[in-house]
DNA sequence: ATTTGGTTATACTGATAAGTAGCATTTTTG
DNA sequence: CAAAAATGCTACTTATCAGTATAACCAAAT
């Protein structure tokens, strides 16, 4: 297990209630520490081999604890893929939210929500490749927990779309339906990029802007 | 079990010979007939549920025999598995051929291209998405086989980028990485269209032949 | 009608892995 | 330092399922 939260100030060893507030607080970050690492774990596993294959034993042999470990701070291996899963579109959707908080005409703002939205996908490949790969192995209620994540994500890129063609930057006959092409375009880094491979994440990353700016592109050009 | 294979001539009853090798063949067509249906079935279960998760027990129960009937078929679990992988890149393989074997400008033919392919995927979304989300279950070797057929894919489908990048059509900087975002866009219909959803099978074929041919348009439009 | 060859089912084994009950150990606290 | 609380492990249960040995069945041919 590698380094702590940090940013821990020292408390007042003479003051008793700040005492145990910090020691309360120290004890809450270990276990959010804990629990952080059982699921990096876990995602390796799941990526590797995926969600069923995976033995919770194994996760465990590798962080060199026990099952019942594992089972301490998760009710059941379904929470774990749950977690994953949600771990992988919350990042690109925060992601997303950040780039559209940025200010800029639709063309720039496009550009930069494709640049983070990918970046955060091929560092966070195993989280994104296990949320694309496994829906079907999540409970009901999960996977439409997950699948309204994705509807947000798709929405928000729908209504950058629909703003750029409102001001004529963009060609799109239906912002709705595009926007899906350009998640999909998204989605598919991470079930195709491999790193070390061929193609550096930056070429990856470029191309990426480079066939969204297209697929949204006047037919006269981008200064039509 | 529906329809069998049919244009099975009758045979000459006093020829022998002739006879025993109408029988045969007759034979063989309806073992390949069971072995289809199995396929079928199966990857029903493997869609729905993932691989792992379906039990042939299952498979077999559906189609109102019992898990030996299967292991007759097929040698175990994994070589179902392999098959409708196998179907699922070939069917897109096969479609790719016969569309670049109509003669046309490099712009016709993608055009056709992309709508072929797109149907067939459509068609077959069973097959193509337990292929492109089950590679992890796959044996090394047999994985190692579905990734020549899809490289031969993607190696076709640069070829023909190359061909209108050297006639002026396209504006294609790395013909073989634009050949991937042009066949993780196709791929993509399969994990994301849904039968009796919000758009036709015509309208997401239409929308994939727009969307690639915006990705390798010259900048300044088609007729630039 | 009986044998023969092929086809399918019954009934089993062996292995694996999720999840848990209860004990041991460490840490905290008064 | 002793009691209490939290933490983690050993050892187990239970269920499931891939794969198989063997028996029953059936159709054709004589």
């Amino acid at each position: 297990m590698h380094k702590l939260a940090e940013n821990v100030y020292a408390a007042d060893m003479t003051d008793k209630p700040k005492k145990k507030r910090a020691a309360a607080q120290l004890k809450g970050e270990i276990t959010a520490y804990k629990r952080r690492r059982i699921l990096e774990e876990a995602s390796h596993f799941f990526f590797a081999n995926g969600y069923e294959a995976t033995t919770l034993d194994s996760v465990a042999e590798q962080l060199n604890v026990t099952k019942p470990f594992i089972y301490s701070y998760y009710k059941n291996k379904g929470e774990l893929l749950y977690e994953i899963c949600q771990t992988g579109i919350q990042l690109s959707l925060t992601a997303l939210e950040e780039a559209l908080a940025v200010e800029g005409t639709a063309t720039e703002q496009l550009k930069i929500v494709v640049e983070r939205v990918a970046r955060i996908i091929i560092e966070n490949q195993r989280y994104v490749t296990v949320y694309l790969r496994e829906e079907k192995s999540l409970t009901p209620d999960d996977a439409r927990r997950i699948r309204d994540l994705r509807h947000t994500f798709d929405t928000k890129l729908a209504a950058l779309l629909e703003k750029g063609k409102r001001s004529g930057e963009f060609d799109v006959a239906a912002p709705s339906r595009t926007a899906i092409w350009v998640s999909g375009l998204l989605s598919w880094i991470a079930l195709w990029y491999h790193e070390g491979g061929r193609w550096s994440a930056t070429e990856v990353v470029m191309d990426a802007i480079t066939m969204v700016q297209k697929m949204v592109q006047p037919a006269g050009g981008p200064n039509a």
